[in-house]
DNA sequence: CGGTTATTTAACTATTTGGCTAAATACGAT
DNA sequence: ATCGTATTTAGCCAAATAGTTAAATAACCG
């Protein structure tokens, strides 16, 4: 698959709000197909077809457990936006600032906690209150 | 606009392969509609469908000159999509290693110091082949 | 004013997308 | 084998999208 295809497939899927919902859940772990589906109006094919999508665009990945397709985030698609978006951050100034307060950061802390950038990792909270 | 709405548009609106190529050429600076245009084998009433697409996306504006509009980026909807893309980077582990080959290529291209705050990044060439 | 250039709007068509329901498939348990 | 649960495929429909050509608008030029 071509770099440009790929960058199209991955947008399109990130484009549709109930497939970033989806992404997010998946932030706080792996789950099932019928896990995913609950907090969403729609049918489960409709669920179904999304995770197609995501698939298909290097955003998830799925195993098997039983009858289950467990879902779980791939960061390959990811890591493509990020790297398509690079070329462009030297255009807002503030990449330089960032950077530099989160080597800082990072040095302070030599080593020992993760990233530790605006957001806590919630392992378990279930609260990912996003309006995504 | 809702942030939910916004992120659909952009998202949308970089979807497409052509609309990615356009921002590739403003990256570079503004400029009019039909020069945009040139590379494309497509009708100029389409590019112009595209600019209102990124336009409403919040990834250019256009100003007047004139009878031409020329377009020039808009760092909102980019920064729109970094920072959504925040919640994720998490996921993949390797942001210290790349940013701190970053800054030190950064260091040694402009005079030993640190870039303490705000240093305008230089335009180095380099790097990230685009295929766009 | 009338002409030329730059860009947009209108109207139409083909394709894609997202949703639905009903039916099919895949496993595990009985 | 048969049943029950989990998920996908099939077939249908409505709305959105990307392209087209032809016509409209906007701003400058003589």
């Amino acid at each position: 698959m071509l770099d440009t295809d790929r960058l199209n497939a991955t947008f399109a899927a990130l484009a549709d709000p109930t497939r970033r919902a989806i992404l997010a859940r998946l932030a706080l772990g792996e789950t099932s197909v019928q896990k995913l589906a609950e907090p969403f109006a729609i049918s489960l094919p409709a669920i179904s077809r999304h995770l197609k999508v995501l698939e298909h665009a290097g955003l998830i990945s799925r195993g098997r457990d039983a009858q289950m397709r467990p879902c779980k985030i791939d960061t390959a698609g990811l890591i493509g936006v990020d790297h398509w978006l690079e070329e462009y951050r030297k255009l807002w100034g503030q990449s330089m600032d960032k950077l530099e307060s989160y080597l800082e950061v990072m040095k302070a802390q030599q080593g020992a906690a993760p990233p530790k950038k605006s957001r806590s990792v919630k392992r378990q909270g279930a609260s990912h209150g996003r309006k995504d």
